[in-house]
DNA sequence: GGTCACTATTGAACATGTTCAGAAATGAGG
DNA sequence: CCTCATTTCTGAACATGTTCAATAGTGACC
C-alpha cells in the first residue's frame, strides 16, 4: 500500500501522499465520507492539489480498484495450486475475490451506487478500469487454463470475461446481503458450483453447444 | 397523469403542479438534470415549497414509479387475456414491462445509480417502493393464476416476488444494452423464455424441489 | 547565480439536494 | 370583520465534487 516513499520527486510524494490517505480513508469511512477536502486537509493541501494530482475523486476509487485486485491475485493464487479440479478452482477465484471486498461491506450500497452506471468512470467495466478488471479476467483464465478436465477450447476466449461477470453479480448479492457473515452470499456460490459440477458433462454435448454459444455471446457483449 | 386539476385545495394544486411538472422533466431531461431548483422554477414557487410538498427529490420519484407501473398494469392486463399458456403471459408482463421503460432508456444509468443502493429509498426493493413494486408482483401473481397449466401449490407465494426480481435483472441488462432497440435485451428475454418453457416440465420431478425450493428461499430473502 | 518555461499549488466560484428559521397566507371560531 | 393557531411559502445557508485564473515554486540552461 504506502507507496515507495524517500526517492522520487516532491511531486511524486505529494501523489503518493495523497493516494495513501484516500485510500485509508476509503477503507476506514467509505466512499461518501471520503471527501476531497478530508484528502486535502489531512495530506496538508488544498483542495486544488489533490484535484491536480487526480483529476477526479474517482481517479482514486481506481488505486483503490487496483490495490485490491492485486491482493486479489496474491490471495488466489497459491490456493490454486492445491487442486486442479475446474470448479473448485473457479471457487477459488470467487471465494478469494469475496474476501477481499469483505472490510468494504458496510459501505459497499455508496461504491455500488458510484460505479453502477454504465457512464461512470470506476464501473468495473468501463475502460479506465481495464487494468484491474483484466487481474480478474487473469484469474479466471489462469483457473481454466490449470485444470485438469479441459473445455472445449471456442469456450476459452469469452468464458473468463463471462466469468468475471459473473463474479460482479454475486458482488451485487452480497451487496444486498444482510445476513451474518455473509452466509447467503456463500450458500448461493456453494449451490452455484455444485450446479456447474453437474452439469458441465452436458457441455460436451452437441446440442447444448449452440445455445450456450448464443448465450455466452449475448454475455460478452455486455460493457460499460 | 395530469392530477385533477380544478376542484382540491390550494395546497393540493400547488403539490400536484409540482408533481406535474417533476415527471414531465423527468421524461424529458432524467433524474440528473432535473433539478429541485428547475422545477421550482417551472412552477413559479420556491426551493422550499417544492421540498415541503415532496421532502426530496426521490419522492418525486416515487411519483413517477407509479405512473409508470400504473401503465405497465394498463398495458399488460388486455394482452393477458388472449392467452392462458403460462411462459407466453409471463412473456406478456416482461415485454411490456420493458415498454414502459424504453422511453427512460437514455437517462436510465442517473436512475439506476440513484435507485441501486439498498439504501436509496427509490430501490425498488425498499418499502418505500412497495405501492409501485406491489403492482408488478401483482401482474405476474394473476399471470400464473390465469394460467392453464398449474405449477405446485408451494410455488405459488414466492415466484411473484422471484419473477418481480427477475424483471429487475432483466431491467439491468436493458440499461446495459448499446444494441439497436435494445435487440439483445429481447433476445435474451426470448431465450430465457424458451428455456423456461422446456425445463417448466421438469419441475414436476420430485429431485428437482428441493433444489428448486432452496434457491427460491435464497431469492426470496432479497431486500434492500 | 540569474532567467524563464514549466510544474505545482492555491482558494474562490459554481451547481447540486437538503435544512431551517422566519414570514406570509389561510381559515375556523368568535 | 377580528384573532390567532395552523398551514404554506420563502430564500439564505450548508456541504459536496469540480473548475480555473492567479500565484508560487522548481530546475535546466547560460
Amino acid at each position: 500500500m504506502s507507496s515507495s516513499v524517500g526517492t522520487a520527486t516532491k511531486s511524486e510524494r505529494t501523489r503518493a501522499l495523497i493516494r495513501d490517505i484516500a485510500l485509508r480513508s476509503f477503507r476506514e469511512r467509505g466512499y461518501d465520507q471520503t471527501t476531497i477536502r478530508l484528502i486535502a486537509s489531512e495530506a496538508g493541501v488544498s483542495v486544488g492539489t489533490t484535484n491536480y494530482h487526480f483529476a477526479s475523486k474517482n481517479d482514486l476509487v481506481q488505486e483503490l480498484y487496483l490495490d485490491v485486485q492485486q491482493q486479489h491475485r496474491a490471495a488466489a493464487l497459491p490456493l490454486l495450486e492445491t487442486s486442479d479440479d475446474l470448479v473448485e478452482r473457479l471457487g477459488v477465484v470467487f471465494r478469494t475475490g469475496l474476501a477481499q471486498l469483505e472490510p468494504y461491506h458496510r459501505f459497499a450500497p455508496e461504491f455500488l451506487s458510484a460505479a453502477v452506471s454504465p457512464r461512470s468512470s470506476i464501473n468495473p467495466l468501463s475502460s479506465d478500469s481495464s487494468e484491474s478488471r483484466e487481474i480478474v479476467v487473469g484469474l479466471f483464465r489462469e483457473a481454466i487454463a490449470g485444470a485438469a478436465d479441459k473445455l472445449p477450447a471456442e469456450f476459452d476466449e469469452d468464458l473468463p470475461s463471462a466469468l468475471m461477470l459473473g463474479h460482479l453479480l454475486l458482488a451485487l448479492f452480497w451487496v444486498y446481503d444482510t445476513s451474518e457473515g455473509r452466509e447467503r452470499t456463500s450458500r448461493l456460490l456453494d449451490r452455484g458450483l455444485r450446479l456447474l459440477k453437474l452439469s458441465l458433462p452436458l457441455v460436451r454435448l452437441r446440442v447444448l453447444r449452440k445455445p450456450l454459444r448464443e448465450l455466452l455471446d449475448l454475455i460478452a457483449e455486455v460493457q460499460a
